[in-house]
DNA sequence: CATGAATGAGCGTTCATTCAT
DNA sequence: AATGAATGAACGCTCATTCAT
């Protein structure tokens, strides 16, 4: 395989366990089999490897998204789609789940980075489907009447910390995927 | 005020907002006001800082979730109390909870730190907590039939999570508590 | 002698006879006999520590024309005191010539540069004050008719040249300055 | 045109405005729309390129010079068209001129250096040419009687300045020539 | 208690040079 | 003749920590 791909998942592998700050140029390469200034041959820098990696994983991650805004027989069914496609996404790529859904390094929060873009673009992604989905369910007659937007967030807020949780530690209570449709199909749905 | 304390104010701050790896001890010294030995005059080291920061947030949220485990009318009225602890916690300290339930340095993964025995006695109890609560509202009547540790899993992810939102980024949509509240309550009250 | 002066004076002589660029920071630090880091604690940097030596160097130069400034009997004795304090400054501040006058780094063309409005200062002062001599020595019959503003500049370019000479080489020639003093007197005043 | 020619075109660009240190062997091949082992093919190294350039420059200056050293009407005459000899290349090779004359690179101080050579071989030409001039104008009556080797020394010091002025600054004050051949003939020659 | 001064170890990065193709 | 890939060595700089006072 190429060197860049070997940085690029040596790279993965630590910024997703140890962290951005956490992870040195040296280690990187070591883990890679190769040296220092290759990461300088390949990228910028480190900050651009890790651009490239977070960018790469959205890309990838959005796309798993694009498939589950289509029509389905009821609103819940495409709740239930955006659990899977996050479980889908665990499943292929589990360190960039952690890098997207994990501990964001504190950089992360200055609006003026790459990344932060990606962040947000997910973030309003996801409000205006559920928001959306709610509105539709409660006009007709398919969910209770709840409060639509802190309803999209507390969704949102389950389904991002499940797949967090899948991806750092593994499955480690079977069957929370269901379960946790369930739990959200109990408190939405009217007949059941 | 004394200079431990200004150096553990300090220090909080900075962790807080800046993480672990992104505070260095000039900063901590100058931001308290002394210089960059003193920390070591009263503590071990940087690390050991944190830990004593980490520690004593821990007992005092210990001590606040001491309150919750007491008798109520109904099952659910516990978990309601225990929504309304963390929210208490996170009024009075904002910077702890963000050190608590927010992106915790990757440091404390490894399982010989001071600090994840307390994230762990803090797992633990709020299993055991949750699961008596459950097993007792499924028994008596008062709650459907959920699957136990799934769903003592879910409420733990919601309250923390929610917690940790509103201390990183405060309130930003109103009510978040009582939806919550109601959203757990439909999926697992009976009655309702 | 303070560990700041004994920087200061290791890398005046490595900055003067190697350059900024071909001097490194671990050089300064050693021939100061102390290590790297001290540099960081006494100036914010290299470039820091550069800049102190010729903002210093160029204090005391500035200090010695300003002896030069006053009144004499003739013009031309003005001159001759400029080549004086020009002099007394390499016998002074040899290391610090060489900074002045010698090969300057590329850097300091921009003009954003601190040292380069000393630069600016110090040409235009002799502009001045030698257009001033000449003009009034033309007018009073002391000097031949000489055009001002190329006079003023070879002259300048003499004085400085042979300084960055005696600062590099030493006195290779002996009776230099009498000689050049010489050379422009004949080229400039009447009746000689 | 040749990769080599390209190379040589392009460090000769680089050399003059950044300096030797400041130039990087991946700048030189790039503005010479090549790669960097090139540089490695047609020379030994970054410093073999340097000196190529340097060696080329000054036999194209050393052949502009061996005209000057002819027979002429007056003593006087020769240092004139030793003045016209630089200024002739300083028009034609501009850049080389930033080398030869200007802030040379501390390297060169090195006894050693194959560039170091030239520097003296030129320094005795013109020392000789000089003071063969000089001594042959005051024994024929022609100059006044000025300390020789000194004047040699002013003259040189004041044509290379110039040329060097000119190189890098450009004709900043016209007429800078013919004032230096005045200035230079009024201390010099008798009927003037 | 408190500090100014000092340091070892390490970090991200650059550069001239080399080698296989 | 030419290149993509790779590297050893060094560089400017930072940081947690220590020590003498």
């Amino acid at each position: 395989m190429g060197t860049k791909e070997d940085l690029i998942e040596a790279a993965a592998e630590l910024f997703a366990t140890r962290g951005f700050e956490g992870s040195t140029t040296l280690e990187i390469a070591r883990t890679a089999g190769v040296t220092e200034p290759m990461i300088y041959y390949h990228f910028k820098g480190k900050h651009d490897l890790f651009t490239y990696i977070l960018t790469e994983a959205f890309e990838e991650f959005f796309a798993l998204l694009k498939a589950v805004d289509v029509d389905a027989s009821t609103e819940f069914k495409k709740i239930e789609k955006l659990f899977e496609a996050y479980y889908e996404f665990v499943a292929r790529r589990p360190r960039e789940t952690s890098l997207i859904l994990g501990c964001c390094p504190p950089k992360l929060k200055d609006a003026q980075e790459t990344c932060r873009q990606n962040f947000d673009r997910l973030s309003s992604w996801l409000e205006k489907f559920l928001t959306r989905c709610l509105k539709k369910g409660i006009r007709g007659g398919e969910f209770k009447k709840v409060p639509v937007p802190q309803t999209v967030n507390l969704i949102v807020l389950i389904i991002q910390t499940l797949a967090r949780q899948r991806a750092l530690d593994g499955e480690t209570i079977p069957g929370m995927k269901e379960a946790a449709v369930g739990f959200c199909k109990r408190s939405l749905v009217k007949s059941f």
